[in-house]
RNA sequence: GCCGCGUUCGUCUAGGGGUUUAGGACGCCGCCCUUUCACGGCGGUAACACGGGUUCAAAUCCCGUACGCGGUACCA
């Protein structure tokens, strides 16, 4: 099994869901999971782009077997550097009769394509290579001068005319082409770097690939792999071809329709918007495959056991961030403290703010139910500074003229308690509610206004417990005085 | 245009001739729990693209149409 990504750029959520199950088959199977960079076409070549995808599969746990930094027997594992082995199957190709020289300039293949009467009739194909200027088409001591004048020329397929390619898929099952449909693909290019179809083919031979799991995109160009390895006499990997990532408006999932849906487009991006790997996965594994049962949640060692092939759709799958956040939430819920407040911590120290380990314990279980990210810590502020301003309709709807005077009794009150605790501060709340003869909801509401600026919030003893004394005197003290006797009505 | 793939609730999907009043999950709505907001529990909303055929029987098989997606590069 192999992940060949192409480092034109930084590696998608698509290519990850590829990789995964690439990664899902492998260890199931008890093959090798490969890392291979197809970094063919030097002229988009991105070079932090290998790292990038480094980083991607090592964050999510996917780790490749064999890749260019973790070499075995298969090497090298950048296309850049099998250049020799290319040239040697392209010329095998071509005397064999399988392929054939073609010197036409990029005007001239462009007057082929507009000589039809609509848009992409006209191909550089069986029909039409005769009228090319080509190894089959020109006498044979032209095409010599041309070769020993450094003409620069391609490499082209010469697909036959008269049969059908049948490329047997997993996913959908046999699907068959006629070959006078195909071009004569291109196999190296004038730079002499070999296009993706060639070297693809190469490597997957010799790196004895058994399975190519790639994305729906290569389904119309898998004939003319399938004609190679014949050619070749190779024998063809089993083949699957994966339904592609839509967005939720149906397009493809494009980093602009990606933007306008709040969507994260590559891999590193979910890191940093506070999602957890293992959720990532599991919502991508389900991403078009479906386990024989309804359940949903899988860790990724149980995914490689559930896996199947057979059981991936081949329709288009919207991609649904809502689903993602849902597996999010249960992952954090399953989470230890120790482990939840690891999660946490680097978003709290983004924000600026800090936080002693024993406090953090409390605040973690105050929050694991009510954040669906990582990063929705900072929602919470109240736990580490106080509010900067009260929310104008909470205070509006709860604050009322006596409420600034109630807060600073009750204050002292619980200040009184010998220790201060949860517990403790609900049975001094609780008694001092019975002396003055008042609700919950009178005092509770104004409470966490003083707290946090809102109405609303976490178990109200607790998170007094983990504030301590001082912070709960010093924002009862200040609320009191900001907000004072204000009226509500005005 | 041509080639290929696809089409079950808004979304991910189960089901592949009778087991189906079409099941699950997310979302949404309601109720319960509750000091608030969440969580949780319970319940609800909502789908077989359309038209022909085959068959005693079709979401399921076949054909056509529509629509969507992909490909049609010296990109991958």
């Amino acid at each position: 099994m192999r992940f060949a990504p192409s480092p034109t750029g930084l590696l998608h959520i698509g290519g990850l869901r590829t990789a995964l199950y690439n990664y899902l088959v492998a260890r199931q199977s008890g093959g090798a999971f490969v890392l291979r960079i197809e970094d063919t076409d030097r002229s988009r070549f991105v070079p932090e782009a290998e790292a990038y995808i480094r980083e991607s599969l090592q964050w999510v746990g996917i780790e490749p077997d064999e890749s260019p930094e973790d070499p075995a027997e298969h090497g090298p594992y950048r296309q850049s550097e099998r250049s020799a082995r290319y040239s040697e199957i392209a010329s095998r190709l071509v005397s064999a009769g399988h392929a054939y020289l073609a010197f036409d300039t990029a005007d001239e293949i462009a007057a082929l394509r507009e000589s039809g009467d609509t848009p992409g009739s006209v191909r550089y194909d069986s029909s039409t290579r005769m009228r090319m200027r080509n190894s089959l088409s020109l006498p044979p001591e032209e095409v010599q001068r041309l070769v020993a004048a450094d003409s620069p020329h391609v490499v082209r397929l010469k697909v036959p005319d008269d049969r059908e390619v049948v490329v047997d898929d997993i996913v959908r099952g046999q699907i068959s082409f006629a070959a006078d449909q195909l071009d004569d693909q291109i196999l190296v290019k004038s730079d002499g770097y070999p296009t993706y179809h060639l070297a693809n083919v190469v490597d997957d031979h010799d790196m004895q690939i058994s399975h190519v799991i790639r994305g729906e995109e290569w389904l119309p160009s898998t004939p003319k792999h399938v004609l190679l390895y014949e050619m070749l006499d190779w024998s063809v990997p089993a083949m699957a071809h994966l339904p592609l990532i839509l967005s939720p408006t149906g397009g493809k999932l494009s980093k602009r329709s990606a933007d306008k849906h709040g969507i994260p487009v590559f891999v590193l991006d979910y890191r940093d918007s506070g999602f957890e790997p293992e959720a990532v996965l599991n919502y991508l594994a389900l991403l078009g495959w479906h386990p024989d049962s309804d359940r949903e949640r899988f860790s990724l060692d149980e995914l490689v056991r559930a896996f199947s092939l057979r059981r991936v759709g081949s329709a288009g799958v919207q991609f649904d961030i809502e689903k993602l956040t849902w597996f999010n939430e249960q992952v954090l819920r399953e989470l230890s403290s120790q482990r939840l407040a690891e999660k946490l911590a680097p978003h709290i120290e983004a924000a600026g703010w800090t936080c002693d380990r024993d406090e953090m314990e409390t605040i973690v279980e105050l929050l694991r139910d009510r954040i669906s990210l990582a990063r929705d810590v900072t929602s919470y502020p109240e736990f580490f500074r106080d509010p900067e301003d009260y929310d104008e309709k909470a205070v509006r709807k709860r604050w009322k003229d006596d409420s600034g005077d109630l807060l600073l009794n009750l204050l002292e009150r619980l200040v009184a308690g010998e220790s201060w605790d949860a517990p403790q501060l609900e049975s001094a709340f609780e008694s001092f509610l019975a002396e003055n003869d008042i609700g919950k909801g009178r005092i509770m509401p104004v409470m966490r206004i003083a707290l946090s600026g809102r109405a609303s919030g976490p178990d109200l003893f607790p998170t007094l417990a983990v504030l301590g004394r001082e912070t709960t005197a010093r924002r009862f003290r200040s609320a009191a005085d900001q907000l004072g006797a204000e009226d509500a009505s005005s």
